[in-house]
DNA sequence: CCGGACGCCTGTCGGC
DNA sequence: TGCCGACAGGCGTCCG
């Protein structure tokens, strides 16, 4: 899916658009994503201002008056704001109608995204409540990654991959990520020295800032609001360029299956 | 508490 | 050309 760099250009491209304007209905053509979009939508949120569109790890806020309607993009979600009008495609499933004869429309082939409401505050959703630190945010540092890491004995990729740990990492940018640092991602996590968390994290902020200047990585689904791919793809080092040579010594860059995800990485490079 | 496996879906691609 | 299995950006849940 979706990495946080693809849901925060998300957010980024909509909150302008959507930002003040009003509710006016909402259309689901198929209710059926991770958890089923809860019926009780279509009389909630009509007539409701959106008032900000938050972040929170790979889940997008738009808070709306007294409430908050959660959106995840799953593996293969998108949003994009356009005419109500305009004809839905087949894995079209849900409209938020606003005023003025637009909407904000979520394409998801695969429907592992969800549309959830919940009108507690937000970071107290069960969805939310447990999440690591913001890996962009002052919270998140090498200090807390080390302590963490003690009593983990799975591999660091798993480990950086654990929302509970930091929040947005996916399998892209965790790939990517652990390159920058020179760390293999198959090292225990509690085998690993604080000095190289140290390097881990400036890796993961790196990381993740270039790919939102770039507006995301787009593989095959991603979108941006306007219909633009994002531009990551072509900056990406190791992910998905297995056989190809090291961008930095030239040597064959290996794939493995690492806790049931595809892995890259060099092994000159990667200790 | 931790770690690993599974399932949810559709689309695409490579091999035979 | 057609079929079939493997795999794809996530993550909640279950089990040992």
């Amino acid at each position: 899916m979706p990495e946080l760099p693809e849901v925060e250009t998300s957010r980024r491209g909509i909150a302008p658009l959507l930002t003040g304007r009003r509710i006016t209905a909402v259309c689901v053509r198929q209710p059926r994503l991770r958890w089923p979009i809860p019926a009780e939508l279509s009389h909630r949120l009509p007539g409701r201002r959106i008032d900000e569109i938050g972040r929170r790890g790979k889940y997008l806020l738009l808070g709306c008056g007294g409430g908050t309607l959660i959106l995840h993009l799953g593996m293969s979600g998108s949003l994009r704001v356009l005419d109500f009008s305009s004809p839905p495609g087949p894995h079209d499933h849900f409209d938020l109608v606003l005023d003025e004869g637009r909407c904000l429309r979520l394409r998801d082939p695969r429907r592992f995204g969800a549309v959830v409401w919940t009108e507690q505050p937000p970071e107290q959703h069960p969805l939310l409540a447990n999440l690591g630190p913001e890996p962009l945010g002052p919270e998140f540092n090498a200090e807390t990654l080390y302590r963490l890491s003690r009593t983990r004995r799975s591999p660091v990729k798993a480990f950086i991959m654990d929302s509970s740990v930091v929040v947005g990492v996916g399998n892209i940018y965790a790939n990517e990520s652990l390159f920058m640092a020179g760390i293999h991602p198959q090292r225990a996590a509690n085998r690993i020295a604080l000095a190289r968390y140290e390097k881990l994290v400036g890796a993961i902020r790196q990381v993740l800032a270039k790919a939102i200047e770039a507006g995301g990585t787009t593989l095959r689904d991603f979108r941006q609001e306007d219909g633009r791919p994002g531009y990551f793809a072509q900056s990406l080092q190791v992910y998905g360029r297995a056989g190809e040579p090291c961008p930095q010594c030239y040597h064959p860059l290996q794939q493995r299956r690492i806790g049931q995800r595809s892995s890259f990485f060099c092994t000159a490079c990667q200790k």
